[in-house]
DNA sequence: CTGAAAGCGCTTACAG
DNA sequence: CTGAAAGCGCTTACAG
């Protein structure tokens, strides 16, 4: 039979509640008194129960997610994950607010970050803007104590406990490789449409993009990027504005959303004869239906449910003081194209 | 406050005992108490704590696993991830015993099974074999009432209770997609290297394939399928012998195991000059490998990990009589190329 | 057919 | 600095 408290304490020579002082850090117990708790430990291979303690502790984590007003699909999904993953809190001791903030502005996650600060949560998540303003604001929350973890889009250099999101320039070099090899021998253009660069993981899918194509595909010229703000009409107006100018563009790479407005002017240059390889990002209902008429060649998809569940879970070791076991947490890039829709 | 099983108790007037047998469907209950505490289980909302009811039982499953002796390196992915679980038994309340049995011999599998049967286990996981004396093996269990679950390679009309693995028809579409498009314009035949047309993977995989290329890439001319048996010494054999025969062979797909030998013609016929698009299935150490050295274009990828885990939870939700949520517990297929190597 | 009581492996006031 | 006792939300013999 597994060892248990009672084991522990009776080796020992001690009460169960200093077995759980010494095994939870917990101040005052005398250092000869831990050394016999530990060695009891060691010599019956302990390992704790984690159900049992969570039962037993019966303690609530209260968790506060700033996700961005941005009405496109895929943060309405991962809106949607963290809304699941509250309504499961019931059953996991989580309670989860959710804040929004505006799309883009630093300042605007700066100041939500220290209002949800003032609030001493166990834990605070964000979608991060790669500004100084909430680079600060990450400082003080970590001074305060306050596990910060950073979802879909990370923010290097803040001192955040964790990121929660793709290796996004594996996935620029991969949309890269796949966009190449499409295309195959043809020679032209490749346009690229950004949703913003204020944002590291956009940031980041563009470097890696660019890098692999001019490595493995020089025959293939980079457009410099269009900036559509996750807007579909800005960028519908934007794709179609570079497809007129330029009959050579063979391919796009969108790594932002707004993919409505997108596939709306593939639409357009289909029906005037145009053929232009695409490579857009998270699946959609729209992105979905782009793909099985081909108006998509390939979908890179991040899962918003693997994401904000990955994030609940270090957020509470952090809480919790335990260690985060990396490789469960790592969030793989789908790779969809028409026939392995899910 | 989440209600508890004392409030409905409370509220339907009756012992803990009672809400309890009403809860598990337990029998020796008048129907109208039952109907009483049903309905305070509405009111409340109630919704069971998992983990303290496991805490109480106390109960240990014991899973048999019948694993293929087979020495790939994805078999050894595979048994590796059930020895994991095993390892976490002690703590997640499964024993593990792993059976071995030859590799793609359906007589062996069916006797094997009976013999797990005798010793009824809480659950039987298993790679299955696509043969009626496995199937006869299965039906026998189950009428013991021991859960069967198909683990890789499923075994359709066998009753078994879930497959825990791909969908591999998919694959098989997936990899005619990108072998189809990666090759291009270029005019040629593709050979095909499978491992046994015995496994219903294997099987899928090749109908998948074969159904797509004729849609999509009909300039493209499948060979018929070599039959490797999962074995490098042979694979690499009867890929030499086909390129030799054949220098219109520009693509190949090898949808099952035997990588290394795969590996070692195509390093030959890369020296010949031949220039050769390949897919190959599960990421090893060799698949890697063949990837960086441009070797391989692109592998499809099934998570031994994913798939032995979905096992346990599945054959775990089985033995206690709990739904299986299917969606948790599809097994997604990974493309790797080049680039996006984890 | 039903209930009182003990127990699963932990944690937590409270008392000393 | 340490311990006895109660309790987290369930389940399980056992008694009636």
């Amino acid at each position: 039979m597994r060892p248990t408290v009672h084991d522990i304490a009776l080796k020992a020579g001690v009460s169960l509640a200093t077995v759980d002082r010494v095994m939870n850090d917990r101040p005052g117990v005398r250092e000869k008194t831990r050394a016999k708790v530990e060695e009891a430990i060691q010599q019956l291979g302990y390992v704790r129960d984690v159900a049992a303690a969570n039962l037993a502790k019966g303690r609530t984590y209260a968790f506060t997610f700033i996700l961005p007003r941005n009405d496109n699909a895929f943060m309405a999904e991962l809106r949607a994950a963290v809304e699941q993953a509250g309504e499961r809190g019931r059953i996991e001791r989580t309670a989860i607010k959710i804040v929004d903030v505006p799309a883009f502005d630093g300042e605007a996650l700066a100041r939500a970050l220290h209002k949800a600060g003032e609030e001493c949560p166990a834990g605070i998540a964000m979608v991060a803007i790669d500004s100084d303003p909430v680079r600060k604001a990450v400082g003080a929350l970590k001074k305060k104590g306050i596990p910060v973890v950073t979802l879909v889009s990370d923010l290097e250099d803040s001192g955040r406990d964790h990121y929660a999101g793709v290796d996004n320039q594996a996935a620029g070099r991969t949309a890269a490789t796949l966009l190449g090899r499409f295309i195959g021998a043809r020679k032209g253009r490749i346009a690229i449409l950004v949703g913003s660069l204020s944002v590291r993981d956009h940031q980041n899918r563009l470097s890696g993009f660019s890098e692999e194509m001019a490595a493995d595909f020089p025959h293939l010229a980079l457009k410099s990027p269009l900036e559509g703000r996750d807007d579909s009409a800005i960028a519908e107006r934007l794709v179609d504005a570079a497809l007129a100018a330029d009959p050579d563009i063979i391919g796009i790479y969108s790594l932002g959303a707004g993919n409505r407005g997108l596939i709306a002017a593939l639409e357009k240059a289909r029906a005037n004869g145009r053929e232009i390889v695409t490579i857009g990002h998270e699946l959609s209902e729209h992105s979905r239906a782009a793909l099985e008429n081909g108006l998509f060649d390939a979908v890179l998809n991040q899962d918003a449910g693997h994401e904000v569940r990955s994030a609940v879970r270090v957020l509470k070791a952090e809480a919790d003081g335990l260690p985060v076991i990396a490789a469960q947490e790592r969030i793989r890039i789908d790779i969809f194209i028409k026939n392995n829709l899910p």
